[in-house]
DNA sequence: CAGAAAAATTGAACCGGTTCAAATTAGTTA
DNA sequence: TAACTAATTTGAACCGGTTCAATTTTTCTG
């Protein structure tokens, strides 16, 4: 059915490798069986397999990038990158979903593996015991490059400094005067999350103030995830004046509780997000990060290392966040 | 370095086909045998090679996937539906985006058949002169299915019923007394965004009304092109009084723009859009579209065409759209 | 226990490319 | 034109699996 290379070479009457070669370019061929396996590859329209190629020249012309969830803006935003760094190679991408389930993430590694991908950009979940698939692709030397540097392991890797954001975050809210802050952080397998969390606890201590626990929420991640946190501190008799939000994501939910039952935003409760996603027409007070420009990154680094070779020196990136003040954090006078 | 078949032959002192057998769970071989193959396999961490496998049984376990935009929430969603199912069948997909380039899409296509994907979903751009590429797809017997039926194509399709959508958009917004309707139409590429634009004229016309030029606009694909149409409405001494919006992510962007001016919806004018996006907080009277059960859809189709062989009639599923009315349609009385 | 049948194992060819040393052809030079 | 060099072209091995007819081993039967 498929036209192979033998295929040619019987219709041109020339060898394997003569048509191999041309097609490659190589250079060392007559300007006359140059044309003539040109002329029948386009006449016949021959398509190469490049699973044959790569079974020889371990090229695949393919990287794997598994995430959590294509459907978080975060995400969509991050592969976009990826997939036009990879376009400027020549190279395919595989898109794996974790679902944020670490088993899911290691068969999905596995499964990129076994496909004899070129390289591999992970964002891994945080769990603390198992980063053994991890450590086992370094000692495979299987070039990789994380999103979010996990512990002890020295790898490539680009990721956001979460903690400076959350700082900023918590800053802001005591600038402005807010003293009770809750937050609603994300899966305890968020890196970001548990980065944010713990520098707006460590900014609170400075000042002598507590992240209050009925006021510090978990597992938050999709945007029902935030309208449930927005009904219960809706219900609650007492509300802190302020919420940091794992995401924006999960803010938007907050938004819609309390927009549902009348309330308002700051009025009512100030709010914060972070990654200043396009979708958002509410005017959240949110942290930019720079997610396009991180899926680059991480392709580019990846990319590195392959061509690189074995002996490239890990890299780190690491993107700064930065505030934007918009019109959901109010300013409290006591 | 990667350990292969063979190298586990001679471990074990058993044949290439021995030890391929085995690991494929094919029967007619020893227990013990077997426990010998399985046990180095495990213990020196065999990782079959899945391109030399696809080389000789012409099956990838792969399937490519080729929208248009990662990033909108339609096709991130989608994609989800596509992951799912194929993860189910232990399929992975290439993820491939045209970016709204005719040429971008065809070189795709091309990248997913030199790695012999097993078939491909493609959401093809509508371009009026070309679909030579899908009919090679044809010719050529790849399974595949299009999102979005194609003139003269006969082939498996997974489509909404658009016209209907924008039927129901537009007898709603006659029902609540509009006369004067603008529609924000998606790029000219977009089957969908045309048959929401016919239905709506069709219409219409039933009634003796047209969609005049002035409030007709194209090309709006992201959210700043609906901030741009909103600031354009806006300038406008005369206003359509209810605005159909190509989708969700357009309609925000119309939002945005006159929430900035202090103008509000629908007071000032109201407002319709497509997709029922999650990310929506804006109470907008909407279209649903099940773009997750499509992304399921899609592939399960595909893998039906995959495994029952060329002599499979194409699929045709159409899913209904759904108008969700909530606040952003107001009630005009003369 | 020989002989036949059944079960288990094997070896070689193949999938569609790449690679490179060896063979062939063309071109120079004396 | 013979001899030599440079330019082309080729053939065979290899990449890591699968497949299946043929062979070897085991088990069963009379």
């Amino acid at each position: 059915m498929k036209l192979t290379i033998s295929d040619l070479a019987k219709m041109t009457g020339l060898a394997k490798s003569t048509i191999s070669g041309v097609l490659n370019n190589k250079d060392g061929f007559s300007e006359k069986t140059r044309q003539k396996v040109l002329k029948a590859a386009e006449q016949y329209g021959y398509v190469p397999n490049e699973i044959a190629r790569g079974l020889s020249t371990k090229y695949t012309k393919t990287i794997g990038l598994v995430i959590k969830d294509i459907t978080n803006p975060f995400y969509s935003k991050l592969t976009k990158g990826v997939q036009e760094v990879a376009g400027e190679y020549g190279y395919t991408v595989f898109l794996c979903s974790s679902f944020e389930d670490h088993r899911t993430e290691k068969e999905q590694i596995q499964a990129m593996l076994s496909r004899r991908v070129d390289g591999l950009i992970v964002a891994p979940l945080l769990e603390e015991v198992t980063f053994d698939h991890l450590f086992d692709l370094k000692a495979k030397s299987v070039p990789f490059v994380l999103l979010g540097s996990v512990p002890g392991l020295d790898s490539s890797y680009v990721e956001f400094d979460d903690y400076d954001g959350g700082r900023q975050v918590t800053e802001h809210l005591l600038e402005r005067g807010h003293r009770s802050i809750g937050f609603a952080a994300g899966l305890p397998t968020s890196r970001a999350s548990r980065e944010r969390l713990r520098a707006c606890r460590d900014v609170l201590s400075a000042r002598g103030l507590v992240l209050r626990t009925e006021f510090t929420f978990e597992g938050a991640q999709e945007l029902v995830d935030g309208v449930e946190i927005g009904r219960k501190l809706i219900a609650m008799k007492e509300r802190p004046s302020a919420l940091i939000c794992f995401d924006d994501v999960v803010a938007l939910g907050v938004v819609k509780a309390f927009q549902s039952e009348g309330l308002r935003i700051p009025e009512d409760m100030s709010l914060i997000g972070f990654d200043d996603i396009d979708l958002m027409i509410f005017p959240l007070t949110t942290v930019f990060i720079p997610t396009y420009e991180a899926g680059k990154a991480l392709a580019r680094t990846l990319f590195g290392r392959i061509f690189g070779g074995p002996d490239t020196p890990p890299q780190r990136i690491v993107f700064d966040e930065k505030l934007v003040v918009r019109q959901s954090v109010r300013t409290v006078t006591n």
